[in-house]
DNA sequence: GCTTGTTAGTTACAATTCCAACTATTACAT
DNA sequence: ATGTAATAGTTGGAATTGTAACTAACAAGC
């Protein structure tokens, strides 16, 4: 039983951690928008190829917890823009492999430079073991069911 | 100069910040919805107006970061369900000021306890450092321009 | 008084997102 | 083999959000 009275709202997690992600969400925003005129989703796609190579759309559902929905609106704006390529697998085909095209591998390189950049200025104020805990607490905090 | 071969986007905090937030945000948001209909942006309007009484529709957006027509549809919405009433100020008629009923009142008293609650169960791993730390940082974040 | 500029809040319309239903394909059990 | 269920991904329409333009009221300078 928690007492209620004592409690400031204002201190509550998950508005704390709203907050947090708009500010910083929407400053980096800005590079793939107006840079490459890439949505959220589109970016979130792109960097989960761009890290683990090929993927089906459900892999990246698993990964990222986007809605299956999300992925598939974003997967058919990158395959316009030629960032990426479907293949139809042989074995199941019900299922689609995606894959970077080198114009999308070029822009995934270019976009996480710039990612390391801004994280390294969002963590500017930090000790290094702070960014770590941190990050730690953060992949707690998403990763419970 | 940061380097960004060594970078690891899976650890970039923008995109950490909003899958904590997500998950977070995502459960508790079935509180508010499922039990008063509520959307988010109405609920953060409801506990501001919960924390510091009668505000004025800019005195939210300064204290929250949210867009001004997000709160004006949220007040809108609030004001439909009879949760807040507003008053037009004397002194300057373009403003107004909106004050919680009874019954918004009793409303924000149980979502602040759930709050509480689910707070709670949030930072049950962690110490009571970590969980203080987390906060400032987030508020950090938060803040920046 | 009369411009010109600013501020509070609303509204219109386009862009996104959500949710539920849908197609196509595979799996599984009888 | 055949009916039923499950899975991959897509699509349509409603709900929500974003953006920019708008109204109304105040403020300041002349």
């Amino acid at each position: 039983m928690v007492k209620s009275d004592d409690f400031d709202v204002r201190q509550f997690l998950p508005y704390l951690l709203n907050q947090a992600a708009e500010a910083s969400s929407l400053e980096f925003q800005k590079v793939y928008k107006d840079k490459y005129g890439m949505l959220r989703n589109e970016w979130r796609v792109l960097f989960h190829l761009g890290i683990y190579g090929q993927m089906t759309a459900s892999d990246i559902g698993a990964r990222s917890q986007m809605h299956k929905t999300k992925i598939s609106r974003a997967v058919q704006r990158l395959a316009e823009r030629r960032y990426l390529t479907r293949t139809r697998a042989e074995a199941d085909r019900r299922v689609e492999y995606l894959t970077l095209t080198s114009a999308g591998q070029r822009v995934y390189q270019d976009l996480k430079a710039t990612a390391a950049e801004y994280d390294a200025a969002l963590t500017d104020g930090m000790s290094r073991q702070e960014a770590a805990l941190l990050r730690t607490m953060l992949e707690r905090l998403a990763a419970r069911p």
